[in-house]
DNA sequence: GATTTGCGTTGCTAATTGCTACCTATCGTG
DNA sequence: CACGATAGGTAGCAATTAGCAACGCAAATC
């Protein structure tokens, strides 16, 4: 062990800070979770959550201008506006369901009580998980980082000490 | 189309805002992202993050207070303190991936240069998806809500209106 | 033309974040 | 044992963000 951890001083070259400059503050997941679930309208999602009107607007504002949400006045009611989770919206699914899924985990009292299927077969979904290319499911000490010209290569058992990422630091 | 929507007055009674409650705080997703890394002493956060030590301390306690980390003094320096993620916090994995790959995606000038890989074979990981009970992976169209008394039943292609959840509001 | 609906903005207060400086216990060293 | 260095915090204060209630305003409806 002692291989190279995923270098932490460009901490914020990373794809987290990114989603989480919009996805990380308050209400986003939630507007995003009522996005998912039909709604497309101020008053809709403001009645839905219990949001302040000045916050929602800030937040769907701010959702739109990063290509989450598209925000369309209707041709025949010019007072409405929709709002429409983008493709790129639709793409936070999963991490929105993965939170979902650990917070019914060790939540309290969450009924769970509408289940979210496969509408093919009307079975419940699997849980979000870490797969490897060929679909094993993968835990947290099966993980390594690689530098991409590294990708692919057998183990390098001893090489230099400090060379590989590793995530078995977890114990 | 027309079926029931995931009951949204309700909204609390659901895994996100539990999940939000915490890791919704700011610093916290980084937190956790160090703490995968191999992170474990105050200092090592302080100086990997630039978050502020009364922010840092906050987050820390939080953290610990929900079982997402463990607080431990070192025998052999009691002046050390050990911050470790639980099995809970772990469990944050795919999460925090998903978001991940999603900044990563969408994010400008991202390197990626260290991957997240498979140790057993040095392969990528998968993407973070949705996937059917079978292994089959479904995009945001597929989905749908049942009430937990219909899980598994076919298709109920007509019935009373307002009968089933759905996904599909998503266009 | 008056009223309601939909989507905001404005003003003000409360809570959260961030900076810098300080505090306390422990450790290694001469 | 006195000493400074190290580790992990607190305390005080400024800046940012969230939340509440009231107002604005154009388009629809009666």
């Amino acid at each position: 062990m002692g291989k190279l951890r995923e270098p932490l001083n460009d901490m914020q070259n990373c794809g987290l800070p990114a989603a989480l400059e919009v996805m990380g503050e308050r209400w986003s997941f939630m507007i995003l979770r009522a996005g998912f679930n039909g709604l497309h309208h101020f008053e809709e999602y403001l009645g839905a959550l219990g949001i302040a009107r000045n916050i929602l607007s800030n937040r769907l504002a701010r959702l739109v201008e990063h290509g989450i949400m598209k925000r369309e006045a209707l041709p025949e009611d010019r007072r409405k506006i929709e709002y429409r989770l983008t493709a790129k919206g639709l793409d936070l699914l999963p991490a929105m369901l993965a939170l979902r899924q650990w917070g019914e985990k060790y939540g309290e009292g969450i009924p769970s009580n509408p289940v979210l299927c496969d509408e093919r077969d009307g079975q419940p979904i699997a849980l979000i998980g870490i797969h490897a290319h060929d679909g094993r499911v993968l835990g947290p000490m099966d993980l390594e980082w690689r530098d991409v010209a590294d990708v692919g290569k057998a183990v390098v058992e001893d090489g230099d000490e400090e060379v590989r990422p590793q995530l078995s630091a977890l114990r």
